[in-house]
RNA sequence: GUGGUUGUAGCUCAGUUGGUUAGAGCACCGGUUUGUGGUACCGGGGGUCGGGGGUUCAAGUCCCCUCAAUCACCCCA
């Protein structure tokens, strides 16, 4: 049994890890419903085609993907787009817009496993379709950073850097950057802050073959644009070229609405970020911990184009993910993972068969009142119950012996404090109920 | 996919230059004679030492392969 050991990538929850989980999923499923987001859902296997199709096959290489019974080619999901895309598609005509979706759900990918790189993960996902404008991409940052803040987290613990592929396509085009290679321009951009000088000119040469750019002179501009932190330095910049000035007013949009939202002390402008994927159209942003470790704790951006490319209606859209395994790191190494209690609100304490018998219509009754109760199966002595009910966290011990019983009482002790009081068993549901609300001295004496 | 490190009970680890039935602490279960708990004492279950092969009279200890975890690179929806 021991020897058949879970996948490679893949984890096992104990209860303990799986209250964590829950907890981060109900702290993103409650930002996301203040901000009128919809909950959403998709089969997670589904046709390889469907990643395939539009995304190059190069991403098979990554597809948990294999052959069913009846002999059709399936994949596990290594991403929710294209199923919204589909779903969204197929529905759009009568939908009113823009559409609010979010989902969170497990997600797959065939890789060499690594800390924070497993090959089952589960993502935040957060869409917001059918809204070109800038204060839709304000809407989703805002979103993204109160799905961290509902977390405790702070301003100083992490950073929303945002750019703009839309800009940097401007911008190298005023450099005389053919168009065509200007997908390749970006990612020697993406790869600026970790490799070295050498290695990123030998990247733009290869990027710049065949044209007449020079790869060191470009590469000089580009690391200065790229060092840009302000509307102000970008304004210097744009006065010389009219369409990226004209993208400075969406600019001032995004910004604007940010700041009345109330998040400007959570985003910094970081033109480094274009992220790899080829889709984005326009703003991205990736969310980063503040400090030594700088986690990713979530990326997105506007892609305007991939519902459509994905069979989908003409529809602008942008979103972003959040991962739950960065997140929860982030919040343990921050100390901020609530303590876990899944303990009962009552052990019953059943002393001898004799009382057990109108315990248990007691613990019934209790049940059917929302309690979480739970009593001794086997008899036992009083000691070894009261340690039972320390161990499994319950907040209250009920007595039920002999003696109780037959006097139509209960005894209530708490488990934190040690206090004990007795209440009618005729009373017991209001009673208790009190109990849990205002603490024992609702029937102390 | 490439390279480095690691792998002994649920957890943290000991295991001397290879040598008798593999240990400790914590945790778990039971008990310390009859209804008040985080302490103490006693006892118990649990490991084919990641797996396989080899060297040897003898391997947890040496060699090879493999699996897994982890780090760096690659990649990253």
């Amino acid at each position: 049994m021991a020897d058949i050991r879970s996948l490679p990538g893949f984890r096992e929850f104990y209860p303990e890890d799986r209250a964590i989980q829950n907890h981060l999923f109900t702290v993103w499923r409650q930002a996301c419903r203040r901000y009128g987001f919809r909950e959403w859902e998709s089969p997670v296997l589904e046709p390889l085609e469907l990643f395939t199709e539009k995304s190059g096959e190069e991403i098979v290489k990554q597809l948990f993907n294999f052959e069913d019974k009846g002999g059709r080619q399936v994949s596990l999901r290594p991403e929710m787009t294209p199923s919204l895309a589909r779903m969204v598609g197929a529905r759009a005509n009568g939908m009113p817009k823009p559409i609010r979706w979010f989902s969170i759900g497990e997600n797959f990918r065939y890789e060499k496993p690594q800390k924070g790189r497993l090959r089952s993960f589960y993502q935040l996902n957060a869409d917001l379709l059918g809204e070109a404008s800038a204060t839709a991409d304000a809407e989703l940052i805002a979103l993204c950073a109160d799905c961290l803040l509902g977390f405790g987290l702070t301003q100083k613990d992490f950073s929303i850097r945002i750019s703009d592929r839309q800009l940097w396509f401007k911008f190298l085009e005023s450099e005389k950057v053919p168009a065509e290679k200007i997908t390749g321009v970006l990612g020697v951009v993406d790869k600026l802050e970790r490799s070295s000088p050498g290695d990123l000119l030998e990247a733009m040469k290869a990027v710049l073959a065949g044209t007449e750019c020079d790869p060191a002179k470009l590469l000089a501009s580009v690391k200065a644009f790229a060092a840009i932190r302000s509307l102000n330095e970008l304004e210097v910049i744009a006065q010389k070229d009219a369409a990226m000035a004209a993208r400075l007013v969406e600019w001032k949009q995004l910004l604007d609405s940010i700041k009345a939202l109330g998040f400007s002390e959570c985003v910094s402008i970081d033109l480094t970020i274009v992220r790899g994927l080829a889709y984005y159209t326009g703003f991205v942003f990736e969310a980063f911990e503040v400090g030594a470790e700088a986690r990713a704790l979530a990326g997105g951006g506007r892609y305007d184009t991939l519902v459509k490319k994905l069979g989908g209606p003409d529809l602008p859209a942008a979103g972003f993910g959040m991962g739950d395994v960065t997140v929860r790191d982030l919040l343990e190494s921050k100390n901020l993972l609530p303590k876990y209690s899944d303990g009962p609100n009552f052990y019953v304490m059943i002393l001898g068969d004799d009382a057990r018998h109108v315990a248990l219509e007691d613990i019934a009754a209790l049940r059917r009142a929302g309690f979480r109760v739970e009593y001794n199966l086997r008899d036992g002595k009083f000691p070894k119950l009261i340690q039972s009910a320390e161990t499994i966290g319950a907040q209250y011990a009920l007595v039920y012996g002999g003696e109780e019983v037959a006097k139509g009482i209960t005894k209530v002790r708490s488990l934190t404090d040690r206090t004990e009081a007795t209440i009618p068993r005729t009373d017991i549901i209001p009673a208790l109920r009190a109990v849990l609300e205002e603490g024992m001295r609702a029937i102390l004496p």
